[in-house]
DNA sequence: TTGCGTTATATAAATTTTAATATATCGCTT
DNA sequence: AAGCGATATATTAAAATTTATATAACGCAA
């Protein structure tokens, strides 16, 4: 243990041909797109544009082997954004690294003797 | 093990009250300074201003307990910086958990399957 | 068939970051 | 004491990023 007042952080994403595909970011747009139904209120929600949004799923739609978001427009309520069974998957699995990236942080953090 | 064509990088610095004091780019920057004993010859080697590399060791040498550099102007040479004893082990610290990250990246990479 | 709210896309404006430039200080060297 | 090369610092210019605005397309609902 430690009381040290410096600690250890870190960030981890997933990569495909040395370009970053899904962070913290991604992960927290897919879920607020999943709980909405909507780009725009999921964007909304995190204080970024539309545009940004749509690009960041833009993305990762054209990067994965499949896409994550399945977006319509008109219809009901103006229209629609979906995640898809696969970008759930990608939620899923980035959370699993997470969660092994807090536990590595939090036994490192203990080591810093500065 | 695993062929995906998707891998998980990710990148650890070292924070007090929660602002990033210690990483990858300022670790190099220390060591080019070691070598070179100018900050000048390591802002170039870098392709950073002199300014930024200055700003970054200011901000060091203000957030650690000890300066990581200490810097002469005038006299041989024009001048001088040489990282401190406190400096090596910071560098030496930073080390040892880069070690352990890039064996955490390494594990989990494998474990993808997107 | 008009309006509504959203997706989709382009362009322009504003802001923030980054880099370049200039100037002063310092102490050894010649 | 004049010059040199590096540190130190401020100011200006440029570049990159972010944000705002505008426009069109779409399909259901009223």
């Amino acid at each position: 243990m430690n009381d040290s007042k410096f600690n250890l952080d870190g960030r981890i994403w997933i990569e495909t041909a040395g370009e970053k595909i899904l962070g913290h970011g991604r992960v927290e747009l897919l879920e607020r797109i999943k709980e909405s139904g909507s780009i725009r209120q999921a964007a909304l929600q995190m204080k970024m544009s539309y545009k940004q949004a749509w690009d960041l799923i833009n993305h990762m739609n054209t990067h994965f082997t499949s896409p994550v978001v399945i977006s319509h427009r008109g219809g009901k309520g103006g229209g629609n954004a979906v995640v898809t069974d696969y970008g759930l998957k990608v939620i899923s699995q980035f959370h699993s690294f997470q969660v092994k990236l807090k536990a590595f942080l939090a036994e490192n953090s203990s080591e810093i003797n500065l």
